[in-house]
RNA sequence: GGGCGUUUAGCUCAGCGGGAGAGCACUCGGUUUACACCCGAGCGGUCACUGGUUCGAUCCCAGUAACGCCCACCA
């Protein structure tokens, strides 16, 4: 398909362009030749980057699709433009859902539970399962078209990250910066495990409001609770110190119902006396405000609930789960006469687990956590001293507002898969944490958690480069260039990245620029989500339309930092751009076009102007890329590709081709069509190799050049010519479809007012024959470029086609006149106005009044019907 | 409860102080030797609403409405 040698036949592209028969071929050469490997030893400038690590879990989303898109593109061009490049791959290992993955899989292949392995062997069912499983994604990766760098493929999980997770651990443990406390903690019941807050999605939900009188006679008090059944673990009634409805109550034990305990009334500013009844009850062990006030007021803390959020208070409720718990003890308590008043449905957040959906539960436990404030000043500064770029800057807002206010994060897992906790425990319950070369002494064990998986991911952009070792990739990529991600992961991701990276590598940022881009959304501008069932599989499309046009209809739509639609039809017109790309160099190679050779001193008029114009697009493109506006760049190449290039320019040089310039054209067609796939092979890499390679003879395009600006071949002259053959053609064309010519027909007719620079165009692409001996025309066409055109459309002409049209004409003039000519009157616009813009509405308004003069004159001279 | 964003053609979105744009959809016409995954022509918008600033507002400011997102330990 694709030619390598110049004697390699070049004409034999089929009329349509088949991703198929080119992509995976495409892709293993390049990988074969090594064309994605970064060389640290190069001397060419660094530009590095890594890849947002995806799940070992997952596959390839439309989401992963548009952003490894636009990381390709940016590091194909910047391959191209010299620099040496890498372009880090690899997986995270997604402790819980690994965790949750394996025990299926067990539960599947050996009809067993977690329970019933040792923590060795269920780890190595876990490696067993990557094994077989995990990494789908680097597949589909490789059919993408993703410029990686396979020969340094990271696995959070590796030897490499892991000592780089244990060095830091124990560093920031050594500064303090890491500590256990008991604290509460969010608690997923289902994964028993601690999550951090930001693994918890808060969600408005009905649920119920209940108020309950506690104690009896002149010591009762009401109590208002979402949370009916935690009132087995409550320990006091709080109220506010200054509230007077409650000054002879605090102090006095209430009887808690249902229970035969006592428990006092005590006075916390926290309560809030406008709401509800202004008491509330305090349940330490499962409530973060109710575990303030009780260390406060040291109150006894009762845990009720086990791991899986079950009921172990001793008693009727015993074993109960915590919503079965919440019926009853209602039920209960109506029953006795305790509930004063019941709000249902009562609208109130509720956290969930974000992984698994299930609502999590306040729980009061030793955990590990990563003391923040120092870090986050740290990570805070960077952006706003500007050594860290946003891009859109609009997303600083949402940064600092998370970063200012971080809480410290927990970072212990109750799991298996993961990076173990690197803190030992001696018999005698003495703690200290070991470094990776260091042996805690015999008989001490190590904790049981694994570190939270962002903790390892936080350290991607060093750990992954050989960190702490001092290797030649580290010095050579680290701060990295750029980073891709998403908005919705700037907080899960980029803040803990810039946390660690700072704190690493001695205040150094770990990249220099965040692009962030967007959701992809389905064509109604939805979240795709499996419960929506519109989740849309790119590997579909990429099957039906090729991965370039999954690409470019991606690239089209990310516009920074927003949210973007996909749908089908966008898909299928990008796969139709590939197309006429794929055409029109078709009809260069036809043609004869070459590459070789220096370019024609003066070109004819289209072949000048199209050297212009694509000196302004590589201008136009570089400026759009160091913006990172993907939707621009793909708009500005569609636009030339299609308008300029193969409207006009193509259909132009057809006519010269055979002429005495022809050869210069040939030159030229060759050089625009060389230029333009050069530009457009960051985006779509594989129709662009295909062709290119078959265009130039030349050996890849990802090693190739990128195009440079050559200013002077700018060419004003040229240009106007063929504005002026654009506009008149177009009116003509017009013209001649309002007459009801057939497009194809040659109609004899004679030009006037053009000059021999362009009426030869024009008489071709208006399809003018000679006008003959007896050449009489029944119509005449006076364009608003002041060219003439007469037609012999034998017979008459539709006089009232072309009195309407000239009527519409007419119509859009006069609002052009009668405004400009407004503005000028008014002298407040005169006098204030800058002189150019005033200079502009006069212009208008002459044109304005020209164009009204030769309409008039038009019509004054159609024949009456 | 705080904060942010959006509202422009039927749909998805650019534009953001001096002439309303694109893709798709739609209408009409086409066997124009690169391409029907095409070519040519066309239709389509009081730029959410109200007020203000300005010589001039889709664009700036204030307010309103609708939608969306993020953050949040008031039971």
């Amino acid at each position: 398909m694709t030619a390598q040698h110049p004697d390699t036949p070049r004409a034999d592209l089929p009329t349509q362009y088949r991703p198929a028969d080119v992509e995976g071929p495409l892709y293993e050469r390049w990988v074969e030749r090594n064309y994605f490997t970064a060389d640290p030893g190069s001397g060419k400038p660094p530009f590095s980057l890594v890849i947002p690590p995806p799940n070992v879990t997952g596959s390839l989303h439309l989401g992963h699709a548009l952003e490894q898109s636009m990381m390709d593109s940016i590091t194909r061009r910047a391959r191209m433009r010299g620099h040496d490049v890498l372009w880090l791959p690899g997986m995270d290992h997604a402790s819980i859902a690994v965790n949750n993955l394996v025990e299926r899989y067990l539960a599947e292949t050996e009809g067993k539970s977690r329970a019933e392995y040792t923590r060795e062997e269920f780890i190595d069912k876990a490696w067993e399962w990557k094994r077989r499983y995990g990494g789908q994604i680097l597949g589909q990766m490789r059919r993408l078209g993703d410029g990686v760098d396979w020969t340094r493929e990271r696995f959070t999980m590796d030897d490499g990250l892991s000592r780089a997770v244990h060095t830091i651990f124990k560093r920031l443990y050594d500064d303090d910066l890491i500590y256990r406390a008991e604290r509460i903690i969010n608690w997923c019941p289902r994964d028993t495990t601690a999550l951090s807050d930001i693994e918890v999605e808060h969600e408005e939900e009905p649920g119920e409001l209940v108020s309950i009188r506690y104690g009896d006679g002149d010591n009762s008090i009401v109590v208002a609770t979402t949370r009916a059944e935690t009132m087995l673990g409550d320990t006091a009634v709080a109220v506010h110190p200054d509230d007077e409805r409650y000054q002879h109550l605090i102090g006095v034990e209430v009887a808690l119902p249902l229970t035969n305990r006592r428990i006092p009334v005590i006075a916390d500013e926290h309560v809030d006396p406008s709401f509800g009844t202004g008491a509330v009850k305090v349940t330490p062990a499962h409530d973060p405000n109710d575990f303030e006030i009780g260390r406060r007021h040291d109150l006894p803390m009762p845990t009720i609930m086990d791991e899986r959020a079950v009921i172990t208070a001793p008693g009727p409720f015993q074993g109960l789960d915590r919503l079965e718990a919440r019926t009853a003890i209602v039920a209960a308590l109506r029953e006795e006469g305790r509930i004063v008043a019941e709000k249902r449905p009562y609208q109130h957040a509720v956290g969930h687990c974000s992984r698994c959906d299930t609502i999590v539960e306040p729980r009061l436990s030793l955990q590990w956590f990563v003391r923040v404030e120092s870090l986050a000043k740290a990570a805070g500064d960077a952006v706003r001293d500007g050594r860290v770029r946003l891009v859109p800057s609009s997303m600083d807002g949402r940064y600092f507002q998370w970063v200012d206010n971080l809480r410290d994060w927990c970072i212990s897992r109750q799991q298996w898969w993961g990076h173990r906790i690197p803190v030992w425990y001696s018999p005698d319950g003495d703690d200290a944490c070991f470094g990776p070369d260091e042996t805690p002494p015999p008989g001490w064990t190590q904790d049981d958690d694994v570190l939270d998986t962002w903790f390892s991911s936080a350290l991607w952009p060093f750990s992954t480069l050989g960190w702490p070792d001092d290797t030649a990739d580290l010095r050579t990529y680290y701060p990295t260039t750029v980073l891709v991600t998403g908005y919705d992961i700037l907080f899960f991701w980029v803040v803990r990245m810039m946390l660690f990276g700072l704190y690493a590598m001695d205040g150094e940022v770990p990249f220099q620029t965040v692009v962030l881009h967007g959701l992809v959304r389905d064509a109604a501008g939805k979240k795709m989500s499996k419960s929506r069932g519109n989740v849309i599989d790119p590997l579909l499309w990429m099957d039906e339309y090729g991965a370039d046009a999954v690409r470019l209809s991606l690239l089209q739509g990310a516009n920074p930092g927003a949210d973007q639609a996909v749908n089908e039809e966008w898909v299928k017109g990008a796969r139709n751009f590939c197309n006429k790309l794929w055409n029109a160099t078709r009809f260069a190679l036809l043609s004869g076009a070459t590459v070789d050779g220096p370019l024609p001193e003066a070109g004819t008029g289209p072949d000048a102007w199209i050297l212009s114009r694509l000196n302004a697009i590589i201008a136009e493109v570089d400026d759009l890329y160091e913006r990172y506006e993907f939707a621009k760049i793909a708009d500005t190449l569609y636009h030339f590709a299609w308008d300029e290039v193969c409207d006009w320019y193509i259909e132009l040089a057809k006519l010269s081709l055979s002429g005495p310039s022809g050869d210069a054209t040939r030159r030229v067609l060759g050089e625009v069509l060389d230029t333009l796939l050069r530009l457009l092979h960051p985006m779509i890499p594989f129709v662009t190799e295909a062709l290119w390679t078959s265009l130039t003879g030349g050996e890849s395009l990802v090693v190739a050049d990128w195009p440079e600006a050559h200013a002077e071949r700018d060419d004003p002259a040229a240009t106007a010519d063929i504005a002026l053959i654009q506009d008149v053609v177009t009116e003509g064309r017009r013209f001649r479809s309002d007459q009801g010519v057939n497009p194809a027909r040659s109609v004899p007719g004679a030009v006037s007012g053009a000059g021999p620079a362009t009426e030869p165009a024009i008489r071709a692409l208006l399809r003018l024959g000679e006008p003959g001996d007896g050449f009489a025309p029944t119509a005449e066409l006076t364009t608003a470029r002041g060219v003439t055109i007469a037609f012999d459309l034998s017979g008459t002409i539709d006089v009232g086609a072309e009195r309407a049209r000239l009527a519409k004409a007419r119509a859009v003039a006069e609002k052009e006149q009668s405004v400009n000519a407004g503005k000028l009157a008014n002298e407040a616009f005169t006098g204030k106005a800058p002189e150019a813009v005033v200079a502009k509405v006069r212009d208008r308004l002459a044109a304005a009044e020209a164009e009204l003069a030769r309409i008039d004159a038009a019509l004054e001279a159609l024949p009456s019907e």
